[in-house]
DNA sequence: ATATATTTTTAGATTAGTCTAAATTTTGTT
DNA sequence: AACAAAATTTAGACTAATCTAAAAATATAT
């Protein structure tokens, strides 16, 4: 049996990983970003590395196996597919469905997870944009570019988000812009390197370079 | 912050005081329900009663303190929602939700229970036709009887049941019995007390008196 | 290349929830 | 009323997950 904590340290050494390009997660990131203190993750690496769901040399950091991903990857998979539901099927925001998720993701039946994603209509991406592993673990594939790397005049479509907080993503409503809209970099002032866009072919807005490199569009 | 298990011990005491008409519940009884020994139970008494959630006079049994009964209403009013979600929107059987809905119970966000309220219609009983108590904790009235304290031959609609046991839910499965369905008992045998009924006004069956016992009507 | 800074691990405690075994209290029976 | 049986509590120990402080390993910078 495998607890809810170790689901959470499983479940982020799989995106941390992501995030370095593949590369070996450290124990001070993971620290980080399951808020505790090194000397606590060290303690469960040990723990997983006993129990073969990570790869792990001391002081070198960890990256999981292949069965400690497909734990990783099933808990991703009830999390991504809650958000659908819950902006779906109850009418949450995208910024306010993360922690809610955070908590189903550890909801422990593989018939409800089949039959939640039926009831979703076997959704690809979740309100983020993020892809959704199938039962098998399998990840769609998704090449998207930040707007901030794409050429000037060129139309795209937002496609997702890299960062993820409530305060990004209300910032986004409060422009309007939203997955599947349209987007055009019309300006890049010299200035302070903010965006002049051309939203959905009819409006004009402002943005930040800050959210400019957190939009993925294709 | 309440923990898991303390809501387990809370949502546990106040089915039980309930089973026992109000009086108070003692440790052996909670052990044997939570699955623990009776020492583990003491245990976690002194600590509730210290957060003053129970009244606990030691080898005196306890009850719920007025904050108590809330959050056993909170824990109990989420896992009859989610019953309902289970199988109105998912299609379970009535058999198949108890495990998943224990899990579901502790998920805490106020906002998701009353949208799921919503989503679901503002349902007054469970897949079970047990009650779901409002957002305020308040019980809807009920007073069924059972199918073994009806007279002959008087016709009552089936409205819930005393045990879930999934062994019990699916012999009533079998016999085609469902909340709502009608029934009158035609005959009770002298032999083993077991039951011949009316189902539906147009079918009849014969039932065990565990089963009569188990069937709640009016 | 060596000293310093940073990162990581180990050692030793702490807390929540559980256990067994032993002690205590209550209940029931003669 | 006294004693045996049953129920309950206490004592002491264990595990999981965390912490702080100190030690060890690695990385960085002159």
């Amino acid at each position: 049996m495998i607890s809810f904590t170790e689901e959470n340290y499983l479940k982020t050494i799989y995106l941390l990983t992501e995030r370095n390009g593949g590369n070996e997660v450290s124990t001070n990131q993971l620290a980080e970003h399951t808020q505790t203190k090194a000397a606590s993750v060290s303690d469960m690496l040990r723990k997983l590395a006993e129990k073969d769901y990570i790869n792990y040399r001391k002081y070198q950091g960890v990256t999981l196996t292949a069965e400690g991903q497909q734990i990783a990857l099933a808990v991703i998979r009830k999390h991504r597919l809650w958000e659908v539901f819950l902006v779906e099927k109850l009418g949450f925001g995208w910024d306010e469905i993360h922690d809610i998720a955070e908590q189903l993701e550890h909801i422990d039946s593989k018939e409800l997870t089949k039959r939640l994603d039926n009831f979703l209509g076997n959704p690809q991406f979740d309100p983020h944009g993020d892809p959704i592993p199938d039962a098998k673990g399998k990840m769609p594939l998704v090449s998207y570019q930040k707007l901030s790397e794409i050429p000037l005049n060129q139309s795209v479509l937002m496609m997702g988000v890299s960062a993820h907080s409530p305060a990004f993503l209300q910032h986004l409503d409060k422009h309007q812009i939203t997955l599947g809209c349209s987007l055009k970099v019309l300006e890049i002032s010299e200035f302070d390197k903010s965006y002049s866009i051309l939203l959905n072919e009819n409006t004009a807005i402002f943005v930040s370079n800050e959210v400019a490199k957190n939009l993925l569009v294709k």
